[in-house]
DNA sequence: AGAGTTAGTAATTGATCAATCACAAATCAG
DNA sequence: CTGATTTGTGATTGATCAATTACTAACTCT
């Protein structure tokens, strides 16, 4: 097992991430498969093995980007103090945004998509951290925990734009 | 003169209102030229006559959005008492929201789309409304009115993505 | 060795689309 | 009435793209 072979989930995967940037950059609807299989070193076609239909793809990697999220922010609520819940769930999405920046650009063009499936991937995302925040800061005896989360969620979705736009004075204090 | 009459003028604001919902509706990138004519009741070519690419036709529709909102902001700003400032402010969002939900929804695409034309005028809607917002919050002598300029900012993009996914629960309370 | 399976591609297809061109109909000015 | 301008369309074009087909190459197991 050389580190350089190549499995049909490492070729998944290749795929995935390469849908990701190519999407995020260009489009979802201007990207094109050839565009995502040149990043990912294979031919177009060969994209068709591991899903068959782009719109396949593109749900395949929004479920990937709501996994890192979700995962994060439960590591995070499962090994923090009361106090520092709040501090350290902006934290680590301020991580995600720097690290996996494209993945949270590929959700804000899921948000206006309209394909009833994509709506549903996006759907159960957010329906998914709201509920892990909630339930966080009613834990950690948070006062108003459901307007909490509200806030806490709104200031992300401020933080996306500022980092898609490249203005960081829109959520800077 | 009668209401009948088609001015070059009313020819164009129907290609601008057609494309809103076109482009609103099906995505900026896949909605074609020729859908936004036909909303528009004229033909596919005629739509080059007033604007000369698709993204020209694009940015002209994100400006007249932009300009609703901060017209609308800027009436409530001028003519509301410092205590009913901000609540008149979301009122005011809400009900753009409601009746030209396919302008916000188009400003929710142009958010990640990279063409420095589009870019540019995003830029300059989001700075202005936030100038209007936050030199009112001064003006009406609100505490920190950098921080709940920032939260009002942020309140508005949480509704945004509540109404493009269907998901009441984000915002409400 | 060689049969069977897996990994991968070149070539093509049928559809679609932004933009142009060539032209027609209507309106207007003198 | 007539020439000029404005308003508008049908037909076309050149490019692009998702998806399919028909292959070849490489590996695996016996």
């Amino acid at each position: 097992m050389a580190d350089t072979e190549t499995t049909s989930v490492n070729r998944k995967a290749d795929i995935i991430s390469a849908a990701i940037e190519v999407f995020a950059e260009i489009g979802y609807f201007r990207a094109t498969t050839a565009q995502v299989a040149e990043r990912a070193k294979i031919s177009q076609p060969y994209v068709f093995r591991f899903f068959s239909t782009k719109e396949e793809l593109l749900l395949t990697a929004l479920e990937v980007s709501w996994t890192r999220l979700i995962d994060s922010f439960r590591k995070v609520v499962d090994s923090t103090s009361p106090e520092r819940l709040e501090p350290d769930l902006i934290q680590a999405y301020e991580d995600i945004l720097n690290v996996y920046q494209n993945e949270i650009l590929l959700q804000m063009q899921a948000q206006t998509i309209r394909e009833e499936s994509i709506r549903e991937v996006m759907r159960q995302g957010f329906a998914e951290v709201r509920r892990i925040v909630l339930d966080a800061f009613g834990a950690a005896g948070i006062p108003n925990a459901e307007e909490r989360t509200m806030l806490f969620l709104a200031r992300g979705m401020l933080c996306n734009v500022s980092v898609a736009l490249a203005m960081p004075e829109l959520k800077d204090q």
